[in-house]
RNA sequence: CGGGUCAUAGCGCAGUUUGGUAGCGCGCCUGGUUCGGGACCAGGAGGCCCCGGGUUCAAGUCCCGGUGACCCGACCA
């Protein structure tokens, strides 16, 4: 391919709307352009990436036994509304309406569709077990897109369904996935680590992410430095023994506390520390105002808290709401003498001669035992697990870095098919319904991933199985025809044999060193003032600092040695 | 949806305070000189100053109302 001949519209200075480095050099590299809020055109560089990571993908997932199908991104409501997610999904789904006024949804993900598919298809046993994906469009109107192609509204996602006889067979499927994963990343020059995950409103069993440990992930992992566990803080656990403090319970009393609200203020008001308070928070749960105590110096782990009380949705309430429930302002609530529901954190249950609000403007209550004063309705674990606390395991001390979910694979169970009413003759001639699995990639964040893992301040390192070229070949001076000529004729010949770009524009040497150091091709060829003086060709990889010279006539050898060493590096 | 910021040439920005002929750097086009890490000289093209209304002799600038984008919190590959 001849550079000057592509499009690929290079910036010097950052765009202010790039935050982060893949966002960054994806746009000033010329792989991407914003059309919207989180919508994004791959420009022909970009695309080419977007293409082998979806080709290493589907070599995999086909290794694995999985059949790729294609169905439409614009699925018709009913579906949805037999599976019942119509009304959960709320507003992250695209809804439209078609012209005979008939409900259609842009799809968010794919599990009714594929469910149908089975449904309407398979017949007998002898058919499963199945593991369909597909690599396609999803459309999912985020609250706020983000950092680029990482979190967009419409993006490109691999995702599979397995369809097996029982739960052996589901087990046997989660666990080809997840081998599968681990080679496709690999494949694609990305380190992954597979953290235990919460199941969501998918439903279903087991759960494991795949993060790119990163500063920019936008979750958090607790990690276990001594033995393997490794949770989404979202549902990790520690190991915390909580005892009844052995002191004498005193009378409650109200003190009047003015201008402190916080737990920061209360604790510098009643000089004492944050685990003496009952943090008291007003949540609505599915439409319903419901009260959730903790202790002060815990936080609440809104996944755990969804999970135990069985909510589709749940999100703090508001300050009328608030006003409602608790008769005060906010800042001086507690669950004592509230009609609402309380949840309590299992920290709470044990806690004696504690503080929390009064229920009254400008008053706390101090000496608050629970049991004696309130009671709760359900308690669990409900608290966000920190670094320093211990692992649930083991009982080491645990960890939490950041990191970006790549790929997520579910047990699903039987929530689609027994929703959506699929049964499938059994050998013993009934009907039976079969279990479900449920495996996703993004394909686009898994690309920006990589950038974020491979980069210097020069630009991209792209690793070879997914550069948009294995070379390029630069000709430092296009006046000069015995360069050019020689170029040319190294381009076409490698050209038989690996992915080629040349830089025929006609500029300095220096924009062309900047503008493939940017776009990261991994080896670049250059025929310049060495050619003249020894017939010799100068070599660098991208991701070394050294320059080789070799002469032409071992080019073609040198080129081999080079590309199968960098090959080597992402084979599985 | 709440809180904050912003919208002027392809990109990055100044100009808005105090209303008076639309600017700078980079990029782009033409010619020339250059040619191993984002060259130099000369000339040039490119603007509904986000949209709509208002005030005014006069609005990028002041007022009102929209729209869009970005950042911080609740969703997820």
């Amino acid at each position: 391919m001849l550079l000057s001949k592509m499009l690929v519209p290079t910036l010097r200075e950052v765009p202010k709307d790039a935050e982060i480095t893949s966002h960054i050099l994806m746009y000033r590299a010329g792989l991407i352009r914003k059309l919207g809020s989180g919508l994004y055109t791959f420009l022909p560089m970009g695309l080419r990436t977007l293409h082998k990571v979806i080709n290493i993908i589907r070599e995999e997932m086909n290794n694995s036994g999985a059949l790729e199908l294609l169905p439409p991104i614009l699925i018709p409501a009913e579906y949805w509304k037999e599976s019942g997610r119509y009304d959960l999904m709320g507003k992250e789904m695209f809804r439209l309406k078609d012209r005979h006024e008939a409900d259609m949804v842009l799809g968010p993900t794919h599990e009714e569709v594929f469910t149908s598919v089975v449904r309407e298809n398979v017949r007998s046993y002898r058919d499963l077990p199945l593991n369909l994906y597909q690599i396609n469009t999803k459309f999912r109107d985020e609250i706020r897109p983000r950092f680029g192609v990482m979190r967009c509204r419409e993006f490109i996602m691999k995702d599979a369904y397995s369809f097996d006889i029982d739960e052996a067979g589901l087990d046997k499927h989660y666990e080809i996935m997840r081998v599968t994963y681990r080679r496709i990343f690999k494949r694609c020059g990305l380190e992954v680590v597979p953290v235990l995950a919460d199941t969501g409103n998918m439903g279903g069993s087991a759960s494991e992410e795949f993060m790119v440990p990163s500063t920019v992930g936008e979750e958090e992992i607790i990690k276990c430095p001594k033995c393997d566990y490794v949770a989404n803080v979202e549902l990790a656990k520690s190991h915390y023994e909580f005892k009844e403090e052995n002191i004498q319970p005193l009378p409650i009393e109200e003190v009047h506390t003015p201008n402190a609200k916080t737990i920061e203020e209360l604790v510098k008001f009643f000089n004492t520390t944050p685990d003496h308070f009952i943090k008291s928070i007003v949540y609505v749960a599915d439409g319903i105002p419901i009260m959730v105590v903790i202790r002060g110096d815990f936080e609440i782990n809104e996944t755990k808290l969804k999970n135990l009380i069985k909510a589709n949705n749940l999100e703090l309430a508001d300050e009328e709401t608030i006003l409602k429930v608790t008769n005060a302002p906010v800042g001086f609530a507690s669950p004592i003498g509230l009609k609402v529901k309380i949840i309590a954190d299992e920290s709470v249950v044990v806690m004696k001669n504690a503080i929390s609000g009064a229920n009254k403007k400008d008053y706390h209550l101090k000496n608050i035992c629970y049991s004696r004063d309130f009671k709760a309705d359900l308690i669990g674990d409900i608290r966000k697990v920190k670094s320093g606390e211990s692992c649930p395991k083991c009982k080491a001390t645990l960890e939490s870095y950041r990191g970006i979910e790549v790929g997520h694979i579910f047990k699903l169970g039987y929530k689609y098919t027994n929703s959506m009413n699929v049964k499938v003759l059994g050998k013993d001639g009934k009907e039976f319904t079969p279990i479900m699995g449920c495996y996703g990639i993004g394909v686009g964040r898994t690309m920006a991933s990589v950038i974020e893992q491979n980069n210097d301040e020069d630009g991209i390192i792209w690793p070879i199985t997914i550069a948009p070229f294995h070379i390029i070949i630069v000709p430092i001076n296009m006046q000069d025809e015995k360069l050019v000529k020689t170029a040319f004729e190294i381009y076409e010949r490698l050209s038989e044999r690996y992915e080629v770009l040349i830089d025929d524009r006609d500029e300095r040497p220096g924009v062309k060193f900047k503008d493939a150091d940017l776009i990261g091709i991994p080896i670049r060829i250059t025929v310049g003032k060495t050619f003249h003086e020894t017939e010799s060709l100068e070599l660098k990889v991208r991701r070394k600092k050294d320059k080789i010279l070799v002469k032409l006539k071992e080019l073609d050898k040198k080129i081999e040695e080079i590309y199968n060493e960098e090959k080597r590096l992402y084979e599985v």
